[in-house]
DNA sequence: CTGAAAGCGCTTACAG
DNA sequence: CTGAAAGCGCTTACAG
């Protein structure tokens, strides 16, 4: 465990200055081929690697980048964070992962802390970051990319948020034959939930069907099974939209419990494709993200801000619905 | 944008040297309380943080914790990760989150270059680390913990491949009435998928009941369908113990298919409770692993070891059962 | 094309 | 109990 080589070190072997060193390394100033060419050998002798820690002090940047998830959504991130990784990475970024807290107050003290850590050069929120805190750390050297604000600022709603699938799949199952249908929304202060009950309610408009109700259903299992648990015998077959697997998972489950068969009397579509959604009986109507396209998108989105680009462009193929036996026509009981 | 504070900013406006500063934000040096109130007030109203940076540098510390995974296993990380990185914290050091490929060779790569890199002082990792590479980097001032290592060095198989919830569980279903069982295993590369299937070869013998099969699963739902689908028609009512959550799904959708009653027909059991498991109809039993204690034992152990102080004791309650509605009494057709 | 030198913001002996 | 000073390993004007 020897002291690590500095390029003063390599400096010495190539018989050079250490300042060529550093110009070798960061590939500035005009350093002949041959004398770049001792000194990366003397570099690669001595197995140097220049110091993080020394060349971000002097440069005033730290080549970090903090991506923000809540343990929660950690769980269905690995995707969209390798494709975040990656293009970071690519763009000479190292990026660090910060999870916080679900809970508020909590979230918005440690957001605090990491942005104005000065550690980071830019961060990705896929939490909302709280107006006040983006205020009071607007002085700090972070840049802040936070999903929610990103829904805003840059009207790009088209993004995760699109709900677009969620229209094509009330027109198939109004071609199907269905005239009722229920929604079973996410939790409304994610801008996705209200974005996929907008395009419920003004399809039902459109499409001059019946409503059985719109629901906040929390993203949770529990909500689908109890709503559809207390449904009245005699509802009409209909066809319900959850806001994710998750509720309709709890659905299918209330309805088999009632000896409603599915998708005849109840038909059923989600959003997010989990693990076991495929398999379920029926298997589940879900729409898939490409979350890896995502998170490589949003972090080139991110680097452009930082540098003060003009934004990539934004890639129009994220969603797709993949229909499964949970979703046929309605029949009577 | 104003340039960040330093320590000689909160040294001028609490009227003290910059030294001063450094002493009550590193503890170090005896300071009288009334000078180290000075100094923290400045330094609040400064909004001063100490560069990390420049404290790296100085003592050569980086303060930074590597964990390894996999996208494909951060899948399944999301709460270990957040038990190793609260203890991190606790620690005074920075998680940094490193995905590597699955692919042998191109891991191999980059995790000789984290390793080397000089910016972690720990490793945490989730995936095997090859021995040329611990030897290759044993003169690097990163202290690397393993879990495949960890499993060999401190004979701790005890952990997350333990198969004791199996056994348990195969014991219960005899005493229920079962004396048919079959075994779907994972992929045996892996030591969990290992345990669990000579766990269940051992209890068949020393319960005396029959086995129906011992099959590679690969930790896929396809594999609980097909096995299941293809089963004699008149097998007797038996107990599936599949090796994770997938592949009983996969069964008991194979089972439904067939018209099979569960648990009379087929009870069976999973592991790992995904998020769908409690809602399947019936309701999955599984064995339920607290990742997040495991996370957090992990730490414990690489923190303990880079500090080199005795290894944390062994948490023993890392998994349960779920007993629900998917396991009961054989029941003739 | 290359070198000498300043300085990034800290920590920590060393004086006093 | 507090201060002056060296130095961690780099980058980058500035000379030559």
């Amino acid at each position: 465990m020897t002291r690590r080589p500095t390029s003063r070190d390599v400096a010495t072997r190539a018989g050079v200055s250490q300042s060529t060193v550093s110009f070798v390394f960061t590939g500035k100033g005009g350093i002949s081929s041959a004398t770049r060419a001792r000194v990366l050998e003397a570099a690669a002798e001595l197995h140097y690697r220049p110091n993080l820690a020394a060349r971000s002090m002097r440069t005033r940047q730290t080549g970090r980048i903090a991506v923000v998830l809540t343990t929660q959504s950690l769980l269905y991130s690995a995707a969209l964070l390798e494709g975040a990784t990656v293009v970071a990475r690519d763009g000479g970024f190292v990026v660090e992962l910060v999870t916080v807290s679900a809970e508020q107050a909590e979230r918005h003290l440690r957001l605090r802390e990491v942005i104005l850590s000065g550690e980071f050069e830019g961060l990705l929120s896929f939490v909302p970051v709280a107006p006040e805190l983006t205020e009071e750390t607007r002085s700090s050297t972070t840049v802040v990319l936070s999903l929610s604000e990103f829904d805003d600022r840059l009207h790009a709603t088209g993004q995760l948020t699109d709900a677009q699938p969620l229209v094509d799949m009330m027109e198939r199952l109004y071609e199907l034959g269905h005239r009722h249908f229920l929604h079973i929304g996410g939790s409304y202060d994610f801008p996705s939930a209200v974005a996929r009950r907008e395009a419920y309610t003004s399809t039902v408009a459109r499409l001059g069907v019946q409503s059985l109700g719109v629901h906040e259903g929390e993203w949770r299992a529990e909500a689908g099974y109890e709503i559809v648990r207390t449904l009245p015998a005699d509802v009409a077959p209909f066809a319900l939209i959850a806001a994710n697997d998750h509720i309709a998972t709890g659905a299918i489950r209330a309805a088999a419990e009632r000896g409603w068969s599915v998708p005849g009397t109840m038909s059923v579509t989600g959003w997010d494709d989990l693990p076991q959604s495929a398999w379920l009986v029926p298997p589940l109507t879900t729409v898939i993200q490409d979350r890896e396209a995502f998170g490589a998108y949003t972090m080139r989105l991110l680097i452009a801000t930082m540098r003060t680009q003009t934004p990539p462009a934004r890639p129009d193929d994220l969603q797709r619905i993949v229909w499964r036996g949970s979703v046929g026509a309605p029949s009577v009981r």
